[in-house]
DNA sequence: TCAAACCCTCACGTACAGGTTAGATTTAGG
DNA sequence: CCTAAATCTAACCTGTACGTGAGGGTTTGA
């Protein structure tokens, strides 16, 4: 079982650790590879043993993530602050890059909304399809669909599927046709 | 200079294609050999044709990407709908589909709308270090502050940072201490 | 006819964030 | 003491979406 690490009771240890932030002792092994976490020290046989404070480091690791940063990047922001002489300006040097996340992240949403928007587009297209006039028709008659859909063109996201024929299986040189055996 | 394929003349060569769609050749090759794309045709001399649809293709290809398909979840969809033998069964299960991404999606503005929360925390906390009452302390002040941030804890954002010591350069064995050389 | 664009097919390289052995060691509990 | 579980290092593997040549053909306009 996994007493969380004896020889100082406030440690933890990897597995401890992982399993507090949900990540595996590998991505942990990483993060110390990349300079984004240190244990505090080493058991006596090699083990390494977190503070609590690791738990903080690593919701923080996480949240960066979801922001889009990769790992070197954190890594740059960690370097970047520990290395710098004068506190507020540290602090400052951060706000900035915060101010530009933020925006970073509300252009997302923002493109996520209008992913939204298609995707509910698509559906109300789809949804008349319950209706169709021939059931029993193949897909290929879709194409050329007569029925009422209830809006000018179609949504991208069907327009997308049906405009170019099926696609061929596998690729690959020797099968093509030459344009001028075809007229 | 790129005069769209005289062969014949609607159709486009992979560079009209590529600057049609912002996309590059390479990319384009890569999605025909995953049966994403396929030329029309090819010139007499091998030069990929395609048909205008073809950019209405590319841009399917976009969104599902922004979608979070991979291109091998998109030509699932693609092969899915082409070998389906009924019109409106297919367009039953695309429906399906996009409903669950319809979810997906918003799943992640709600997350994204977290982080921005997150984000603004943050930078409401960072705000108050303009007016340090320590200016010119080094950044390791900042962790013991006593200054009024203005909240009852730190940030996420801001605390993951402070928490742990400043990571070491690069790991690696040697060169940790021993946890009873310590006390 | 000739050169500048353009395109072809391999085939290997890249970045990211880990996963997956393998073989050896350490730790905790009975 | 002995064993099962946890951990150690090292090194190679995965999947995604292309980038980047190399070496050589094709188109096109002048």
């Amino acid at each position: 079982m996994s007493a969380p690490a004896q020889e100082r009771p406030h440690l933890l240890r990897i597995g401890d650790l992982a399993r507090a932030t949900g990540k595996s002792s590998r991505a942990i092994h990483l993060y110390e590879e990349l300079g984004l976490l240190q244990p505090a020290t080493r058991s006596s046989g090699g083990f390494r043993l977190y503070e609590p404070g690791a738990v903080e480091r690593m919701r923080w690791i996480d949240l960066l993530h979801g922001l889009g940063f990769s790992l070197q990047e954190m890594r740059g922001v960690l370097e970047n602050w520990w290395s710098s002489e004068q506190g507020p300006a540290a602090m400052e040097e951060l706000r900035v890059l915060f101010q530009r996340k933020l925006e970073e992240t509300r252009e997302s949403i923002r493109r996520h909304r209008d992913l939204e928007r298609e995707l509910m587009e698509g559906l109300a297209y789809l949804e008349t399809c319950r209706a169709c006039a021939t059931p029993a028709a193949p897909v290929k008659g879709c194409v050329h669909c007569t029925q009422d859909h209830g809006m000018k063109e179609e949504p991208a996201l069907v327009a997308g599927i049906m405009t170019s024929p099926e696609p061929g299986h596998r690729s690959g040189r020797g099968s093509f046709v030459r344009v001028e055996d075809i007229g």
